[in-house]
DNA sequence: AGCACGCCGACT
DNA sequence: GTCGGCGTGCTC
């Protein structure tokens, strides 16, 4: 018998099988999807069996296969399918792509670390020994005293004995250890909790077919409980002995939705998120190896997990750019959601208040089924939102706080009210904007706002390369304004408590959250009232379920509005609704305030009428015109290296291949300078290939690649569906 | 990737 | 003379 194995290494060279004979004592024992030790040159590396044959006609001499790894890692054949589409889609190698579905503790590695987390007992070795031992030693009370009680309890744990006793008793041969494994997070006594459905949830319900696939829409406003049904679907898969997977973003919400699903299945759920520890994710993915549990809660990764006999999948907040990995393999789990949807022809859900236009855009066609929540639970009403223009406030020195947004702060506090502060710093400082009238400067190809170069005074479109000098005057209003726009959560914070000095104000951002549990513990205390005011950057704007929040300030809308990308207005009108979202979640009505410099942009209208639909057609009007998805696909290419010029022109070479290579209909801008051009102590060339269909476009790329595999001055960086390019 | 092999320059 | 620099090629 013969192995075909992939070798640890995720380099394109190694990107294949080598064969290695089974030796007779592992025939019965070695499956495929196995971690095997081999011989590789003068070296012993891991591998996975990719698959088993009986003959070797490959001409090269087998050697051994040295031992099996660990038994109970075998990817199933769904996941080796699931492992082989990754890198096809993403054009990884195979090993990279069966790494990246695993937990980190079962990644192949150099050293060796055992998860297993023990709990020691004593036992007796001999329970005749031991009768003689209490007969010779009858003054020897303690331990004697230990030995009844193993006798009674049948064994005992270490902990509860005294190091001395252990050891007089363990070198007299009378007690050995005996390991039980334990896991890590326990639920078993979690109260079950039952909740009934409002009708519209019941309607949504009923209308999902578990028997064949499709890939559902669950467009439903903030508020409209949607996890209640989520979980109703998943009751309905456990009934039917099938098992479910749902992903929700990476951010703390995490925990919070795991404690309501810990509430609904107890013991049944394994949760995947990034701030567990290495020991506590291997122990969930034991969990599922050995089909213990039924569902599994995660971030991204999750959508990987080997949970056998899959009835539904489910991505939460759908939108959120969490789901996309960005570093290899750029993936989506959507679409590996979707593929694993088809393999078991089970029903797949995207969840979201504000779907990616994608995803509408499907719906609409037909090519999703869509599912609608209109209204939210409860007697909650969507909070009323006032739009502030900036430039009068300006004029006023208001720079940071309208009059408006301080009078309403005010009002909440005398109220006893809770508040919730947003400091946009999505795209922060990469543009130029006027700090007297909001101006900023925008491609008349592209109409994407144009990056600065510091260096060059140059201000440039990295779509297409179109290039401008810096004004010293703002173009609109004449001021010697135009700057970088700066204002962190830190110096807001200071702000606040020299205006509100009674207020309790508790900030939420990258620094204050970089410990871990930091998320829960801030979130924990604004819900127990220990805070007037939260204050943060986009991590507050989802999920989060405070009853006592009446008023959702956004200190500034434009930062978003400006990023240097074609997805600018989606991204801002899903972080402003979801935010405002936020406010008025119980019986006390919420108030929104958005300041910002373009009370008439559309984004800002349609988020003050919480009118998606309305935002989604003039928004698909401009990716219509400008030639953006979702009506041509992108896939940025970035050729990155240490020598200017070599990057340069392999960028161009690389152009001209895409060029003569793809169909005449498709669409190469560039190469242009990334919107980080170095980086790292590296250039980064970027271009776009924009493409409604093209036959030759996968094999142009994997060619391309293929050739830049082996070139010593540049590599490659291709993403497909770039979030941001 | 990581290692052996090999071919050149500057050292005890 | 030899040590070690890195360029090249191979790994079942």
């Amino acid at each position: 018998m013969y192995a075909n194995v992939i070798i640890e290494y995720g380099v394109k060279a190694l990107n294949k099988t080598f064969i290695y004979r089974i030796p007779d004592e592992l025939k019965d024992k070695i499956k495929v999807g196995m971690k095997v030790y081999v011989p590789f040159g003068t070296q012993q590396v891991l591998g996975f069996v990719i698959e088993l044959q009986n003959s070797n006609n490959t001409g090269f001499e087998a050697k051994e296969i040295i031992k099996i790894d660990n038994t109970e890692l075998v990817l199933n054949k769904e996941l080796m399918d699931v492992g082989a589409y990754l890198s096809k889609i993403t054009l990884c190698s195979l090993i990279t792509a069966y790494q990246t579905m695993l937990p980190s503790s079962l990644k192949i590695k150099k050293q060796e670390h055992n998860y297993n987390l023990y709990d020691e007992y004593l036992v007796l070795t001999d329970k005749l020994k031991a009768m003689e031992y209490i007969c010779k030693y009858p003054r020897r009370i303690a331990q004697i005293k230990t030995i009844n009680n193993i006798l009674e309890e049948g064994k005992l744990n270490k902990k509860e004995v005294s190091s001395e006793i252990f050891k007089a008793l363990e070198e007299n041969g009378i007690v050995s250890i005996e390991k039980v494994s334990k896991y890590r997070i326990n639920n078993d006594n979690i109260n079950v909790i039952k909740k009934t459905l409002t009708k519209e949830q019941e309607s949504v319900y009923k209308s999902l077919d578990f028997k064949k696939h499709d890939t559902y829409l669950l467009y439903g406003v903030t508020g409209s409980g949607k996890t209640e049904i989520y979980i109703k679907w998943i009751e309905k898969c456990i009934r039917d002995g099938k098992t479910a997977i749902m992903l929700v973003p990476e951010i703390g919400l995490t925990t919070q939705i795991a404690k309501r699903f810990y509430e609904s299945f107890g013991s049944d759920v394994a949760i995947f998120h990034s701030s567990l520890s290495e020991g506590e994710k291997y122990d969930e993915y034991l969990k599922i190896l050995r089909g213990e549990v039924h569902v599994v809660v995660g971030t991204r990764s999750a959508v990987f997990v080997p949970l056998k006999n899959l009835g539904i999948i489910i991505i939460d907040e759908e939108d959120s750019s969490s789901y996309k990995q960005d570093n290899n393999p750029r993936y989506h789990a959507r679409d590996i959601a979707i593929y694993r949807g088809k393999y078991n022809n089970i029903p797949v859900i995207l969840g979201s208040a504000t779907p990616t236009l994608e995803s509408k855009a499907r719906a609409d066609k037909g090519v999703y089924k869509l599912l609608r929540l209109r209204n939210r639970v409860g007697n909650a009403k969507l909070p009323f939102i006032h739009v502030i223009d900036m430039e009068s406030e300006m004029k006023k020195r208001n720079m940071i706080f309208s009059d408006f947004l301080q009078n309403k702060i005010k009002e909440k506090l005398a109220r006893k009210e809770q508040i919730i502060l947003l400091l946009n710093r999505r795209g922060f400082s990469t543009y130029i904007t006027c700090s007297n009238c909001g101006y900023t400067y925008k491609c008349h190809n592209c109409d994407i706002t144009l990056t600065y170069h510091k260096t060059t005074n140059n201000l440039v479109c990295h779509y297409c390369g179109y290039k401008k000098i810096k004004d010293n005057v703002c173009p609109k209003c004449h001021e010697e304004s135009l700057n970088y726009y700066g204002l962190g959560t830190e110096k807001l914070e200071e702000k606040i408590k020299e205006m509100f000095p009674s207020a309790r104000v508790i900030r939420m951002d990258q620094d204050t959250t970089r410990n871990k549990g930091m998320h829960e513990r801030i979130i924990g205390d604004f819900k127990k009232y220990k805070y007037d005011i939260l204050l943060g950057t986009q991590m507050i704007s989802k999920g989060l379920d405070f009853p006592k929040v009446t008023l959702v300030g956004v200190i500034n809308a434009d930062a978003s509005l400006n990023i240097p990308d074609y997805r600018s207005s989606e991204v801002t009108y899903s972080l402003l609704s979801q935010v405002a979202g936020r406010a008025g979640r119980s019986d006390m009505p919420g108030e929104v305030v958005i300041q910002t410099f373009n009370p008439n942009h559309y984004v800002i209208e349609c988020v003050k009428e919480n009118n998606y639909d309305k935002f989604y057609l003039q928004e698909m009007n401009f990716r219509k015109n400008l030639k953006y998805p979702p009506y041509y696909y992108l896939i940025s290419i970035k050729v990155i290296g240490k020598i200017y010029e070599k990057t340069i022109e392999n960028s161009q070479k690389v152009k001209k291949y895409l060029v003569d290579n793809l169909n005449k209909d498709t669409i190469i801008l560039g190469p242009t300078t990334a919107a980080v051009f170095k980086f790292n102590n590296e250039y980064r060339m970027q271009i776009i290939i924009k493409y409604k269909f093209d036959d030759k476009l996968m094999d142009t790329l994997r060619d391309i690649d293929n050739i830049f595999a082996s070139n010593k001055d540049n590599y490659l960086e291709i993403d497909f569906n770039p979030l941001r390019i």
